[in-house]
DNA sequence: TACATTTGCGTAACCAGTTACTGAATTAAA
DNA sequence: TTTAATTCAGTAACTGGTTACGCAAATGTA
């Protein structure tokens, strides 16, 4: 392959990150696409949210996939749009959008799942050969929640500073 | 924690990539802001092929990146606004842009150079208790790169269709 | 009870990438 | 040698995310 990232080792990582969910974002899209269904990459993480919850809030769904409430408010507009979710306001806190699938959502799941679980398979697929990836990479992402990049490297910075 | 993307396993992957390569995107961005930086996360990139090779094409940087062209123009028009680079159309193909560092970007290449140690020292850091992950990450890219994830998705489409 | 603070969510502007298209220069082929 | 095909780079429009800001509703407090 000759990877020029992968020939930087660490300084290339995070770009190769950004490639690599790039990559999965935009072939997910093409499936969709080229398959007439009329749903988009992450709509499956909402459709699971709100057959296992009823009724979830803007809030709660942005908590929960640790997206900003803007991206949730986003998607969930396609998602009104496509006639798959429908909001009501709370009656006792009217600040509330209470979302639900709707009956054309809950038609069309057996299809949008077979697709579902088709992917998971090629997930499964892709790390068949990487037995730790799962495990490690969430350490490196509890390390990046207990302490970011900037954080780290500004500490980093300094300690080389001492070091003369 | 407590993550809904973790407890998806396969399914969250794609986002929780998405997730960690956008939190250091934007952690870098901030780190160089902070500091009165004016350079951006991926510029230590083009720095260093540049060094390395004089003179570089868009075309020939897009290709050792594998970014998309315009993907590199961008960077590089401010870059050039920046004055960390300059251009020149090469006189014997009157096509190609020729991209070299300028005065200003090699006196503060040492200052730059300080952070992106520190930052390598970071990686480095975020990946120690993940010895496999780099190993690991590669086979995955390696298999995206010979069939993606609309491809494999659909053939394990086919394979379930045919499993009645 | 009045007022200050917090919360929920919508909008705007931005960001780093993408694909699709264009025009000009070069190269290949008739 | 003319014409067709390819290549290089720039622009436009879009994507899924972000932060910053504002408004209205609810909650806490003097």
């Amino acid at each position: 392959m000759n990877d020029f990232l992968t020939e930087m080792e660490f300084v290339g990582l995070t770009s190769r990150l950004k490639r690599l969910s790039d990559s999965l974002l935009y072939s997910t899209k093409e499936l969709y696409k080229s398959e007439g269904l009329d749903i988009e990459p992450n709509w499956n993480l909402i459709f699971i949210l709100l057959q296992e919850n009823e009724t979830m809030t803007i809030t709660e769904i942005s908590e929960t996939l640790q997206f900003s409430h803007p991206a949730v408010v986003k998607i969930i507009n396609k998602m009104k749009k496509n006639g798959h979710v429908e909001t009501r306001t709370d009656t006792e806190d009217k600040r509330k959008q209470i979302l639900t699938l709707t009956e054309k959502a809950h038609k069309q799941l057996p299809v949008f799942e077979k697709y579902w679980t088709a992917g998971r398979q090629t997930v499964m697929d892709l790390l068949a050969d990487s037995p730790n990836f799962l495990e490690e990479f969430l350490k490196i992402e509890e390390k990046v929640n207990q302490s970011d990049y900037k954080e780290r490297t500004l500490k980093n910075l300094k300690n080389d500073e001492h070091s003369y």
